[in-house]
Parts: C-alpha cells; sequence; structure tokens
DNA sequence: TAATGTGAAAACCTTCACAGCT
DNA sequence: AGCTGTGAAGGTTTTCACATTA
C-alpha cells in the first residue's frame, strides 16, 4: 500500500501501463477494469492490481480505473510530467536512426545536442545539430541540463564514454553498442541489443 | 542438472554469457572462472555456475571453464550453431537502420527478404534488395526458408503484420513497433522498444 | 589450493481468494 | 452485481555453503 520499495520488475511493467492507458484515451475509453488491461497486454489482472497498489489506490471498487486519471498518476510516478534532456554520443549510422527516430519526442525525451570522438565528424551537421567534440561534454550537459546519455558508439569505446558520461554527472546511459558496461550502483543504463534478443529466441525456434 | 524445464530468465541470460566469452576468447583468454566471469558481466558467480548446470557440467572444478569449449556448447544451446534466415517488414527510416545495422549477420542472422504495405514502396531498392509487396510474403517466406520476421512498421500496422507472419508459419518476431502485440504462445516475440526503456530509468533519476 | 556443481535456505514475485466498497 | 485492494499461499529465482574433484 505504500511507496517504500517497489521491486523493480513493477517499474519495469509501469511504461506499459502508460503506453496501454494512452491508447485506451486516445480511443475514447474513459474507464477501464484490470481485467480489460490484463487481456490487452496479456498479464493477470492480479498482477495488475498488485502492481498498481504499491502506489496508490487509484481504483473504484465495482467500476475500475479511470483511464485519464490513472494514466496522469502514472506518468508522474514515473517522472514523465517533465522534459528529459538527452545527448547522443556517436553519430554514425546508428547515430542518425536515433536522431531522426520520431518517438522520443512526443514522449517528452529530447535530444539536445550530439557528440563524437572522431574530428572528422565534429562539426558537421546531423538532424539539425552541429556535432560536437568530446572534450565540450562537460560544459555542454551542465549549460544544457542533460541528465541522460545515449550511446551509440562502437563496442570497444561504450565503456570509456560511459565513464566519461558518468563522470559529468549524467546518471541515466541508454547504451546501444552490444557490450555489458560497469556502471556505479547510482547510475542507471538501459541496453538495447536486438542480437540479444534474437540470440534468446533462437533456443525455442530450435 | 537436466535440462527439463529451463527458466526462461537463464534462457535471456545465456546470450549475455556468450558475448562476453566471444570476448574473452578475441582477448586471448583460454581459462576464465564462475568469478571472473560475474565480475565482467556484474553476476554473481553462483548464479552462473547455476544458470550453467541447467545443462551440463562444462567446467573443471579448480580450474574453471575453457573458453572456447563453453562457448562452443552455448552456441549450440541457444541453436547458434546454423544460420537464421530473416525477412524485414517495414523500409521507412526504422527498416533502412535495420537493413543497415551490421550487428545481425556476424551473428548468423541474415536478412534475407524487405517487404512494404505502401505500393510506393514495392520495388525500390534497399540494403541491395528489391521491396515485394506483401502479398509475395507467403511465397517468399516458404521458398527463402525464413523463420524470423522484424516488424518495422508503424504503431497501427503492427498486429495485423504480425498475424500475417504468424499464419505464414513465421514463429519467431522480432518487434520493434511501440505496441505489445498479441501472438499464440508457440510464437516468440520479443520487443525494441527505447522508449519504454527510457520511461523505466527516468523513475529513478526523479 | 582453487574452483565447480548442487541441495537447501532465503529472497523475491505472482496468484489466489475474499472482505469491502460503489 | 461488479471490481478493487490486499493479506496469505504458492511458485520461482537467487544465494548460500559445502562436498567434491582436478
Amino acid at each position: 500500500m505504500d511507496s517504500f520499495e517497489v521491486p523493480e520488475v513493477v517499474v519495469l511493467r509501469l511504461p506499459l501501463y502508460v503506453r496501454a492507458l494512452s491508447q485506451l484515451r486516445d480511443g475514447g475509453t474513459d474507464v477501464v477494469s484490470s481485467q480489460q488491461l490484463g487481456s490487452l497486454l496479456q498479464m493477470t489482472p492480479a498482477q495488475i492490481r498488485k502492481d498498481l497498489s504499491y502506489f496508490g489506490r487509484f481504483g473504484k471498487q465495482g467500476r475500475g480505473y479511470n483511464v485519464r486519471f490513472l494514466l496522469r498518476e502514472l506518468r508522474e510516478i514515473l517522472g514523465l510530467d517533465r522534459e528529459w534532456r538527452a545527448c547522443l554520443i556517436g553519430v554514425g549510422r546508428l547515430g542518425h536512426a536515433i536522431i531522426n527516430y520520431p518517438g522520443f519526442s512526443p514522449e517528452g525525451f529530447k535530444i539536445v545536442a550530439a557528440f563524437d570522438g572522431d574530428p572528422k565528424q565534429v562539426g558537421t551537421q546531423i538532424g539539425g545539430f552541429t556535432v560536437r567534440p568530446m572534450s565540450d561534454l562537460a560544459e555542454t550537459v551542465k549549460e544544457m541540463k542533460i541528465s541522460i546519455g545515449i550511446v551509440a558508439v562502437p563496442a570497444s569505446e561504450a565503456q570509456g564514454v560511459i565513464e566519461n558520461l558518468i563522470e559529468n554527472n549524467v546518471k541515466g546511459i541508454l547504451n546501444y553498442a552490444p557490450v555489458a558496461p560497469q556502471v556505479p550502483m547510482n547510475t542507471v543504463i538501459r541496453n538495447i541489443d536486438p542480437v540479444l534478443s534474437l540470440q534468446s529466441m533462437t533456443f525455442y525456434l530450435r
């Protein structure tokens, strides 16, 4: 019933609820039960109710959850009721795709600067930004209040770049490099690696 | 000790071991202990030993694991000792990035065909392929022995495309669309959504 | 000595089932 | 009548700790 220590698995599921609720709202649904939400997300209603109960009592017995209300609450719990500023490190093919990905900014994640370690890339234009040298990282992070670093450099450079970000007080890392970076406990890292996803998939396809 | 029913969490970690072992091998390491592997991956040695014990006894007491041997065994367990053929659905910006991503084929995942539902895209060239119409899906999947579908279409079309793939006997889906698709139990789906990753990250950054 | 493999214990997470509210 | 919120039960996953083996 209170929010003392929330299991990490629960936090990982909240964005799923946010997305489903947004879709329900856009579709004109005002109220939803844990049952309906569960069939939408292929989860048990009990799990959804239990997850939500870590943060408060959002539903009405006999009725269900008000979609807009629950959505607003969950967005606030996750800290999505404000804009998050990110920088991109690495402007190769992958970096280009990331900076042009239209899915971030509607959700409040704004990429506001791009860096590259390669002097040949520095000064070039990408997605409306001029690529900066790594030596500008400290100053830019501070000036632009950047709190998230998106890492799209080759595997061999990822650990160094991530350490650089952390030294500059960037505590959230979205890592696209195919490595398992070592980070201190107060840093939050999320890895995106489609190859790992495929490699665990094939176990079941064999 | 035997491989009757392996927990899914364990299967999800095996690719991590494969990647770390590949890097160790490339760095010239012949033998590794669960301790060393653990510190590389930020996991406990006990977890690594327990995970491996579901599949066999790969180590030597007092010594550790032979890197090449364990790597070969794990790759076989995951079904990575053969080539997997995939098709891409959706050749927009994201589709382009996926088809040009150089990380798949060194790991044995080959994209062999590209499709799009938009008649304007059909017939155009992308990554060395001619974009095919969705009406060719059945035939192409059979002819080219495609077992994995990579979905990079807009959210609104993802569910339909995935159903289409499943009807054509594609049992592995790598989904980049920001939706939670409904799939039958014998289908293996993996979702790639950086926005969800960011949205759970911010909970800890607030 | 050094590190594996593994039962048993502990921690963690999910599901049940029902009291209680609308 | 219908659905939430939640203790308790049940299941799963991780960690411990040690016998065993090279």
